[in-house]
DNA sequence: TACATTAGTTGTAGATTACAACTAAATCGA
DNA sequence: TCGATTTAGTTGTAATCTACAACTAATGTA
């Protein structure tokens, strides 16, 4: 019975999530900005998407993924398309060349997280991934329902 | 043996860098930015700090972190001062108000951190402890020296 | 058909960030 | 000791990221 693990688990965490952060900026998004790139490997796990499934899964406003895509668009890297059952939906979609620029990012950041893996001993890999997932899983269980005001307060005055 | 999975980790950590920037940002700041956040969570674990160890930390370019330390000194949560043993230095440190803010700030993590622990079958909390911590490691040796060519890209054209 | 709801876009503005150019202090090399 | 170089940090500037509010369009509902 040592001391309080949960401020260390704090520390840990923030600076496991800078790392991952920094990795994927720095390591494995070339041609295009970390936002694009995330959704991109979003993108990547589905036929297809819209913008809403989009803000759930990222965390940003809709405004904010609306002009994300548009970028990505304009890269010729997204299509954009009505969805013929419900016309309000737009159901978005990696381009052929989209797809590469997936595969390419995806890639890039397997070789990372393969390299990450050389670091950990082999016997203990397994339990890192099952750790991820179960921490993963507590996180979402122990989402609160309310963000307090929310938005972006700051700078200053 | 089943499929490779290193891509799953790479969406599992993902998912995990997001679900702990968005509780991070709409759970525990409530009165600062999230960098603000961060760079309290940050000086509340040293006696004080320089600019540059915090650069190297938050992996933020060091006109990125004069600034926001601006708003804290504004904010009268930190305090600014020249090295009296080398002058080019300039100690951070939290100010008595700072401190408070950083209790604060860092009790509502840990308030989530723990409500996260429940939701982690007793047995497997150690595992998972231990796991973040490996894989932290891990990354840390990872860290690739040359990161591309950095900087922000993007959008469109 | 009118009213409400839902999905997404556009207007706008502030926040965040980094690069470059700068200042000030310390160190290095004759 | 003095000039050149290096190091720490700040300021000028500009692009990107983000969200809120107001809007349009499509659907559902009474």
């Amino acid at each position: 019975m040592t001391s309080d693990p949960i401020p260390v688990f704090g520390q840990l965490i923030r600076m496991l999530e800078r790392e991952i952060d920094y990795q994927l900026k720095y390591g494995s998004c070339c041609d295009v900005s970390l936002a694009q790139c995330n959704t991109l490997l979003e993108l990547g796990t589905f036929e297809s998407t819209t913008v809403s499934e989009l803000t759930d899964i990222l965390k940003l406003d809709k405004s904010t993924l609306s002009r994300t895509i548009d970028c990505l668009v304009q890269l010729n890297l997204v299509s954009r398309e009505a969805d013929s059952n419900d016309r309000r939906f737009v159901r978005v979609a990696l381009t052929p060349e989209g797809k590469k620029s997936y595969e390419s990012i995806s890639s890039m950041c397997n070789q990372l997280y393969r390299r990450v893996f050389e670091f950990i001993p082999e016997s203990q890999r397994e339990q890192v991934m099952a750790s991820i997932s179960i921490l993963m899983e507590a996180m979402e269980k122990a989402k609160v329902g309310s963000h307090g005001t929310g938005g972006t307060e700051s700078c200053c005055k």
